[in-house]
DNA sequence: CCGCAAATCTTGTCGCTGTCAAGATTGTCG
DNA sequence: CGACAATCTTGACAGCGACAAGATTTGCGG
């Protein structure tokens, strides 16, 4: 089944598939190439065609699967804000092919129904985590304020400063961070561990003051 | 001088400068053709690589063009921790191509004295800017005890939860902000507006309950 | 004013790429 | 066994970045 030599390759999608995101972690997204992901594949130039159409459809895949495990990585963080941006951001730098493929639409097909349903999978367990933020761990024991402050204030939803808001700041600053992470345009001294330097930049969020412990 | 008839173009560097600028901002950085920006500008396919050597030399001036414009526009916003947020993402948008360019180091020449040297004047306005962050102007009248806190807490530099934590954690968030409006991530109904969408998602990091008033 | 060197742009070429078309091989199902 | 669909190959074409060599213009020293 799995049988790569004779003419018919047997699991070719899926190599490609591997192939192409260990390019792309080599090199970056533009510089991946279908005839060299043939090549590695030992297969034609023209193989890599038939699976996914084109290089947008290739990269339309690639983000499918990361969609797909970027919602696994969520629900496998629990309930917590912290430890779900922990998770997005542990997550981006683990898988930071399918992360930049994700993030660069112009490089896919954002309007295929495959992705469509992937990216809603995956928003669903974001959404589904941020709806119990009454969750938070602050350091001090009280249930969070914070949240049941404005959780009697505003409650429509579609103002910014709703609890949407909370949504958007919480989503903003760990993809921020993954994001300046990857590109390298953090300093040096933050350790090599971006989960845990995530962490603490995570709980400047609603807590003013972090302090050491 | 700036004649673009003739041989001699006059004016080319600057002319291909923002042919590309502008190709970028229709299709993005992969797709940009040192040919199709010679075609546009009227010149020969290979005028270009006498002022940038190669498609890396063209980003790397793309980028250093980026950096100085967000020196100014940063440097025009002020000293509040906010304003100074709000003009980081409004400079992404309204600088859509150079931003993009800016944070994918695999585009061009990182290592470029001059390159450096315009990535450390940005670098500078920022520190300088956040520096006083004191002035951060929370709805209550007080000088915001957070600064002050932690202020007398651990001063020492290196730490991630120190004072370069808030830095962290404020560039994390406009600038994920900034990546996710551009990448078109964030829903719809947030308004035409990002600066003022960013205000409000920037409120949310050291201040609990924004309110609307 | 002259002439020469440097700067600027053109022309030609090479290998590489993505995409399409047409053919070869293999698995599958009636 | 035979036909059909899926899979892969071969061949071709235009566009691209890069390099080399030549043409044209500018500018500066004499």
């Amino acid at each position: 089944m799995s049988d790569t030599r004779g003419y018919h390759h047997g699991d070719l999608r899926r190599t490609l598939l591997s192939a192409a995101v260990q390019a792309i972690e080599e090199s970056g997204p533009a510089a991946l190439s279908l005839r060299d992901l043939a090549r590695r594949a030992g297969v034609s130039h023209a193989a890599p065609a038939h699976h996914f159409g084109d290089r947008a459809g290739l990269f339309t895949a690639i983000a499918v699967q990361g969609f797909d495990t970027l919602a696994e990585a969520l629900t496998r963080a629990g309930d917590e804000l912290l430890d779900l941006g922990v998770a997005y951001v542990e997550f981006a730098v683990r898988h930071r092919a399918h992360f930049e493929v994700m993030f660069h639409p112009d490089l896919y097909r954002a309007d295929a129904a495959e992705l469509r349903a992937a990216r809603e999978r995956s928003g669903a367990v974001l959404r589904a985590g941020l709806a119990h933020r009454s969750k938070l761990p602050t350091r001090a024991a009280g249930s969070s304020d914070a949240a049941e402050r404005h959780a009697g204030g505003d409650d429509r939803d579609g103002s910014p400063a709703g609890p949407q808001g909370d949504v958007l700041a919480a989503w903003s600053i760990v993809h921020g961070f993954a994001t300046l992470w990857l590109a390298g345009a953090l300093p040096a001294g933050l350790g090599a561990d971006p989960g845990e330097a995530a962490r603490s930049v995570i709980r400047h969020l609603f807590i003013p003051a972090p302090g050491t412990d």
